[in-house]
DNA sequence: AGAGTCATGTAATGGGTTACATGATTGC
DNA sequence: GCAATCATGTAACCCATTACATGACTCT
């Protein structure tokens, strides 16, 4: 079976749900797959034109309501199989997320100890902000979309962030405190 | 003041070891910094020739011992300044990190629980197999580089990735369970 | 003699963003 | 009338990987 990108197989995916359109599609995707999925227009109409040339999809164009014509895609018989296909495949290996923070942090002898916890402190802010948009989407879903099949996923995938990033809170924490102690817990 | 991409700021980062050619540096990169950055000889090459014209590095031919030639680099005070305004800057906005398993459990109501559970196995496995890299990697820093002034910098990167894998496993564990009870502990 | 490692480099390709171009429809 | 939103699409660019090409030196 022939292998696309992961981009291929989001909005393999999406088609499979009620947003049909390029626009629509780049809605969903900024509204629920944000926290560990982006995509811009540059990819998504490219990509829905390779989905109908490799019979992955049929485009539809439709102007119901005297909306603006719009270009509604549904997957094929062969779109749904090689979704399920790829679904069951274990990922692969997992990817070095390059971290700009920990790059600087590594040349921290070049600065001195009060600009690496700057640069520290900045972060865990930023990691908070994060943090409180994650669990502000939680309540949202609990409140007013627990009935549908997807939400449960949804929440997963928001507990993967939350966790991860409260880790990743509690290491600046730490080390702020051990740079500012200037001794080394490690030793 | 003109602006870089990482990469070409790792590379200066690293131009002030006693790391000088391109090939040294893919070495450092592979061996110290590989759990946050890593980087391919298509790039380096490109950027240590961009540095020179950017005149933040010199290069200097080098055959010393016999040695097949090497183009031993170095910083000039443009570069030392351009690398130390770097590291004062903020992180800028926190990257949205792709995640693939993510992804697969976001459509997870078009496969079976089995088949999610599988998947989420499979991935701790993958992170157990890291979090022991990264215990590995820490023990022959306190064993064989602790007098190093780097030493220090580079054990705070990898608490990092210890930190934050430790709760990505724990969310596996959480979430097998979760989809095991066939209840939400969200709800 | 052959494997391994030291050493530099480029071309093709992949994957992605940004900026731009265009225009209709909706709500105030 | 004007702003916002709906809607589609492309071209230029950026960043990065992979595969390839080349060749010397070192150790067994």
């Amino acid at each position: 079976m022939k292998t696309y990108n992961d981009t291929t197989y989001a909005i393999l995916g999406i088609l499979t749900t009620d947003c049909t359109s390029g626009y629509d599609i780049k809605k969903l995707i900024d509204q629920s797959l944000n926290h560990f999925w982006k995509i811009s227009y540059g990819q998504i109409y490219p990509t829905l034109k390779l989905l109908v040339e490799e019979e992955l999809a049929e485009v539809a164009p439709s102007s119901e309501g005297g909306r603006k014509e719009r270009n509604e895609y549904s997957l094929t018989e062969k779109g749904v199989s090689t979704l399920k296909a790829w679904l069951e495949e274990p990922v692969q290996q997992l990817p070095v997320e390059k971290n700009e923070i920990l790059l600087k942090l590594f040349f921290g002898n070049h600065q001195s100890n009060q600009a690496s916890i700057r640069l520290i402190e900045d972060y865990r802010t930023k990691l908070e902000t994060r943090y409180q948009t994650y669990t502000a989407i939680e309540k949202s879903i609990q409140e007013h979309e627990s009935a549908s099949k997807d939400a449960k996923y949804w929440l997963y995938t928001l507990d993967y962030g939350k966790r991860t990033t409260k880790a990743a809170i509690n290491w600046c924490e730490a080390t702020i405190k051990n740079i500012t102690e200037g001794e080394d817990i490690y030793e």
